[in-house]
Parts: C-alpha cells; structure tokens; sequence
RNA sequence: GGGGGAAUGUCCCGAGUGGCAAAGGGGGCGGACUGUAAAUCCGCUGGCGUACGCCUUCGUAGGUUCGAGUCCUACUUCCCCCA
C-alpha cells in the first residue's frame, strides 16, 4: 500500500485520487519523472478470447488517464505470450492456443482501444505493438544466455503466482515457468524501442512486473518502475466481472450494450463513488455528491454511472438507447425495441414451439433440464406471467404486439420476433 | 532407488461402509422482502425424455464382481519419510 499522498505530478496524483495505485515500486522517482516530462508506459493484455472483459477496464481506464495527463500509452497485445500461458491465478494449465486462433482474437480485441485512446506518431499518441514482433524471433539457446541468466530459480520460486500452484499441489509446466521471463524481456524491448520506463497491471501482476523492473535496472542501468492496481472486488467481496449471464464482454457483438448498461446499474450502493472514479470522467465533485445520496436515490447515480461507462464504451447513443429500454421496461412495464431479440422463424412459430427449448435458444438457460427448473422455480415468465410448466408448446397466439416477451428472473429479458 | 499417502459431482473446497446421480459447504441461478442495491429467509444446481425411465460422471487404462468412487493391477501427477 502507498500512503504518501503527496504526489507532485498530474499522473500519479489523477491515480491516486481516482483510486487506481494499489503498489509502486519507486514512488518518488516515478513521480518526478512524470514531472520532468511525458513518461511511456504500457499494460500487455493476453490475448486469450476474442474480447476483453469489463475486468480489463481498470487497465483500459489507466492507460486513458496516462494520455489525458499528456503521457504515451503502450498497449502491448500479447502474440508472443499468449502462446506459452500466464499462469497466474490459474489452477493448472490451459489448452494452448494456435497461432491462428491467437491472430484472429487479436484482431478482434483491438477495436476497443480506440474508443478510449488516440493513436498516432505524436509524443502522447498511443501505439499498438504486438510482443511476438520479438519474443518469436528468439533462439532457445540464444534466449537462455541473454535472459536467463538474469533470474534466479530461487527467485522465481518465491512468487505468488509459482508458490500457488505449487502450495495447491497442481503441476507447473516448465513452459508456464517462462511466462515470468517473458513478460520481463518485453518491458526490456519496451524500454529500448520506445524508452518506456513504466509497467502497469493488476496486483496479481506486481512479480511479474518487478521482475521486468530488476531486468531493466540491471542490463541497461536505466530507470524502470511498475505500478499496480487493486485487486477489484464488490463491496460485499465477489470478484468483479461476472453478471447475470457470465463474463461481461467489450465487444459489442459478444454483449450487447443494452447489457453492459445493466451491468453498471446494477453497481452495489458501496461502490458506486469507487466505480465512477475509476470508469468514467466525471468530476470528483460531481462523483462526491452522486456517491452520498441516501437510500433509492442512490439509484440516479447507478443510473450516471452506467450511463457515462456505456458511452465511453459504446457511444452516447447506444448508452441512451440502453437507457431508454431500462427504464421502459423496469419502471414503466413497457417493451421497448432495443431490448435484446431473438428471432425465430415464423413457420416454426405457426408449427408450436416447446417453451423449454425455446428458452434455451434465446440464451435464457443453457439445457432443457435447466429451464424446466427454472420455470418450476417460478423464474421463468412468458408476457410477464410466471410459466411453471415449461413443457407448453407457444405459438402465434402468444404474440404480443408482433413479439414474446421472455424473461428468465427479473432482469433477463429476451423478446422473441418471428421473421 | 525404497516405503507411505493423495487425486471425488470438469467453478472451488470437501464427506463417502461394494448397491451412488454420490453428504455438506462456498459460488452460481431462481423466489420472497426491497430500490433492478446489500443483508436475510426459501428453493434449484450432470444431460435427455411429459413420464415408471435412459445415458454420462469420482486422475488414466484394464481387471474382479450380478453390481465398483469404494476391491485388484499398471500408468500419470502431487505430498511425506528413508537413500
């Protein structure tokens, strides 16, 4: 934990009281090099599925923080790395990924980006690079002399991400074993192709950051810092991520904005100030007097919050459409036609459809099974009537201006168009 | 190299006498209460079938048995002791 409040800089001092320093490793040096000029930082992202997550927003949000505050972003995607597997926080060993696999979520990942950052050759210009460009390049043995040396078995086998796997008795590949190297040569190629001096991530990153730190001080006597960020949780503790229906992706063709507006408002009442400071650009004034609201009207803020989150995402109009079908639909009982569809055609429609399998391909349950207990549980609703029995056939006759409205709990909702 | 122990519902932890779809937690999902919050209480939590039912699950592969998570053999990985 960092305690010194007095940071000189823009940088540090925006991280500070928005909330996003968890550990740094040379507090005073980095923030006078913030001060003498702009710094270049970067944050590697793995490219493991074809999105990132609302998990990746803190780094996201960093990096646009850092360019407000006039410095350069780095987003390294990580080709090279996400061939061997960052084992932290990881119970055992993925399947490997190809090489095509890992291009095509690549490719896919970096649209993103530009919502939050401005690329380009100028000093504060964000720049992509992907660390295969030089981790592929590399020769085993050519690797080992250069870089291994550097690092200590002892060392490595102190590290969180190492001693966890091991405390819980799962096996570590000798490949996983790399990733800490790896990740260390890239802030070194970082350093010599851009003069990057800063590495920033989340906590559980913090030894694989150091290691990058203790490289750069030692080959190159040049100066290199890391910075990381809290670990992110809810207020009543879960790790933050999840929502109704799994991950909440960034892509909007893998969630819909619609729910990654519902997933903001649906904020805990205590993290609703945390959240604002960290995922929009709202005032900390503004951010004060949204975050004290007392009781149901603290709900105007949730309202702000993922109102301002889904723009930066999304743009102003996705957010207000979601917006408008939110409110429509929770405090009016309307429809409204930017709720998430499923279309289905209209001669199955004619022909009865099962409720169950229905059900399963809107996305409401993920097997039949499922969403006969969902509908036993009283869960699941067709028109807003509780439908027990999810073995009844639907058919036009259900329609309700033109659509049915099907929703599993209170807060998915799916409205079925037959075309 | 020798000896002893461990791997369980593919989210996690964890009980399990030869009859087990397998105790109990956590998590997740639903319901009630609220404010689309938290806390609390209740229900559900392998797949398929309307259903007596069928299928697939206890590290991997074989075997014994009417029947195996439970017994035997080999293998894999991990832990402990001796060398």
């Amino acid at each position: 934990m960092t305690s010194e409040p007095a940071f000189k800089s823009e940088f540090l001092r925006l991280m500070q009281t928005r909330g996003y320093v968890h550990q740094i490793t040379h507090p005073a040096e980095l923030d006078a090099a913030c001060l003498a000029g702009p710094i270049v930082a970067y944050i590697g992202f793995d490219a493991t599925a074809s999105s990132l997550h609302v998990g990746h927003m803190i780094q996201i949000m960093m990096l646009k923080r850092l360019q407000q505050a006039g410095h350069k972003p780095v987003v390294l995607m990580g080709g090279g790395t996400t061939k061997v597997g960052d084992p932290t926080d990881k119970d055992s060993q993925r399947p490997l990924l190809t090489d095509a696999q890992i291009q095509e979520n690549i490719d896919s990942i970096q649209a993103v980006f530009r919502r939050f950052l401005v690329f380009g050759d100028g000093p504060s210009d964000a720049v992509m690079v992907n660390n295969a460009e030089w981790l592929d390049r590399f020769g085993y043995v050519q690797f080992l002399r250069d870089y291994g040396v550097h690092f200590t078995i002892n060392r490595m086998l102190s590290f969180d991400s190492v001693k966890n796997r091991l405390d819980r008795e799962q096996p570590m590949t000798f490949l996983e074993f790399n990733y800490m190297l790896m990740q260390s040569v890239d802030f070194l190629e970082l350093e010599r192709r851009y003069g990057c001096v800063l590495q920033m991530g989340g906590s559980d990153q913090w030894g694989n950051i150091v290691n990058g730190v203790e490289l750069i001080r030692r080959v190159d006597a040049k100066p290199a810092f890391g910075l990381t960020t809290p670990l992110l949780s809810t207020a009543s503790g879960q790790k933050m991520g999840k929502s109704v229906g799994g991950a909440v992706w960034l892509n909007a063709d893998m969630r819909s904005p619609y729910d990654y507006w519902q997933f903001w408002r649906n904020t805990e009442d205590a993290d609703v100030g945390r959240f604002m400071r960290l995922f929009t650009d709202l005032p900390l004034e503004e951010i004060a007097r949204l975050e004290g609201l007392e009781g149901a009207q603290i709900n105007e803020a949730k309202k702000v919050l993922a109102n301002a989150a889904t723009t930066l995402l999304h743009g102003e109009a996705a957010a207000q459409a979601a917006e408008a079908a939110a409110v429509a639909a929770f405090e009016q009982g309307q429809l409204s036609t930017d709720l998430p569809s499923f279309e289905i055609p209209r001669a199955d429609l004619d022909a009865g459809v099962v409720l169950a399998a229905l059900a399963v391909d809107a996305g409401l349950a993920t097997s039949r099974g499922e969403a006969r207990r969902l509908a036993q549980g009283g869960g699941l609703r067709v028109n807003d009537k509780a439908e027990t029995d999810a073995n009844r056939t639907l058919d036009a006759s259900d329609l309700v201006d033109g659509v049915v409205k099907l929703s599993a709990g209170k807060k998915k909702i799916v409205l079925v168009r037959p075309v």
